[in-house]
Formats: structure tokens, sequence, C-alpha cells
DNA sequence: ACATAGCCGACTGATTAAGTAGGAATTAGG
DNA sequence: CCTAATTCCTACTTAATCAGTCGGCTATGT
């Protein structure tokens, strides 16, 4: 279970922003409670909006917020965006085809995980 | 659950020893079999060697085996080599923390099955 | 108008991945 | 001893990915 350290970043942010109360959440602040370098962040939020998990606006007062309510957004959701679905194919010759058995096991029991966990969840535990 | 090539590699070089009768194997017949380029191959079954996962001998009729019998050697033996043992650490703060008790989770249930399948198993399915 | 935000593509520097190259050392058989 | 098979070892190369950074533009509220 590798994670870059942008969808790292994604997850947090989009946890910051289940956590706030309603409204726009400015990216500069999302950056300072997560610790995440602003213009990177910037990068990773656009992402994540034209992704359609979040909203935005622009101007004073403006800023982030969730597309949807925290309840519906799975930690998967996020990873989705940033990860890109991975590509699965084994070509294990001979002997070695039941291990591919086992990654289909592991990455099964980890995408469960993952679709069942939503940001409501997280940010209430 | 991200596994490099040359990790995929030794697993499997690793599963046709198991599957391979008492004896050297030359890294040439592993090759042809698990379709593996072969000077990837010997640098790879190298480091397994000097970790201790298989003996060699050189020369006509020299190759590779087990230095155990397969039901002793874990596929956590194997990638604990090649990959190197992660560092993990999580740095989440605030609201975010929760997220890393899910990585923790599913590190664990990798882990443990990962240490409980031997190669014997995978062999002999 | 002005300040405060987001929007966007391109760029850079470091690290890792996936092999390759060239040859030296060892072993068995004749 | 000679030869062929095979492992051993260091170093190199090439491409991709990662983790940001940069410069500037655009929208919005007061």
């Amino acid at each position: 279970m590798r994670l870059s350290a942008r969808t790292q970043y994604a997850l947090r942010a989009v946890s910051e922003l289940a956590a706030a109360p309603p409204g726009p959440v400015p990216a500069e602040r999302i950056a300072l409670a997560q610790h995440i370098p602003r213009r990177f962040l910037d990068n990773i939020l656009l992402q994540l909006r034209r992704a359609g998990i979040v909203h935005s606006l622009r101007g004073p007062d403006g800023g982030y917020w969730l597309a949807r309510p925290a309840a519906d957004i799975t930690l998967a959701d996020v990873i989705d965006v940033v990860e890109g679905r991975p590509e699965y194919q084994a070509d294990y010759p001979g002997v070695a085809q039941p291990l591919a058995e086992v990654w289909n096991a592991l990455r099964e029991h980890e995408e469960r995980l993952l679709t069942e966990i939503t940001f409501a969840q997280i940010v209430r535990p």
C-alpha cells in the first residue's frame, strides 16, 4: 500500500474540508492546517475540482468545499482521482501462477476497505 | 500493494526453485521459464544469495537452489530482501489523524498474509 | 480600483526503476 | 592443462515518476 505524497496530501485536504463548517475554505488555510506546500496544494485541489470532488469559488471569501456530503465520498474516490486507476494484469507463467491470486486477494481487501470508508467516518471517529 | 518488476521477478524465481527437483537450477532455465531478462535475473539472484535465501554453485551443472525448505520461506522473506523494509511514519495533523489508522490496518493485513504464505503453498495449490 | 482568492501550463531537480555491459572467478569433464 | 559452462561483481545508462516551483492570468466582493 504505497501512497505518493500527492495522494496523501489530497486525502488530508479533503479531510480538512469534511471537518470544516459549511462554506468555502481557502487553500491557504488547508495548507497551514496540514503542512502542505501551498503551490503544490493548489495543484492538487485543481485536480480534485476537475474530478468533481470539490467545488470552488474565487475572490475574497473564496475557497473550496466538498461537492457532495462527506458521507458520500470514499477514500477510494480521492485516491482514484489522484493516483489514477491501476492497471493490473498478471502474466505469471507456470508454477508462479498462484502468486497472482495472492495479489488479487490483497487488492480486493484493499479495495473493499477504501471504498467503504468515507470522510464522514474519518473526521468523526 | 505495489510491487516493482524486480520484486515480482524475485518471487517468480524463488517459485521456480521451489518447484524444481533437488539440485542446482541454472539462471538461464529460470529466465526462460519465467520470461525474465537474463542479466537482470543474475542481479536479483545475487541479492537473494547474499540474503541467504538461496545457495549457488558455479561452473557446469552449477546453478541456484533454496537455502531452506520451501515451506520455511514466506513471500515476505523475499519481498523484504528485494524491496527493503518500508519505513512507515505518519505525521497527520489534526482531523486527518484517523487516516493513519486506516493505513495501519491495511499494512497489518498485508503483513499477515505475506508472512503466512510460503512457497510450498505457492507451488502446490 | 484593489485586494483576495483560485486557475493553469510549463518547468526543474532529485530519485527510483529497469535493465545492460564488461569482464573476472569458479567448477567439471576430458 | 584446456575448455565450456556458469556464477559473481561493479558500474553504467536510459526513462519515468515524484515533489514541488514559477510566472502570470482570471474572477469576485467591497
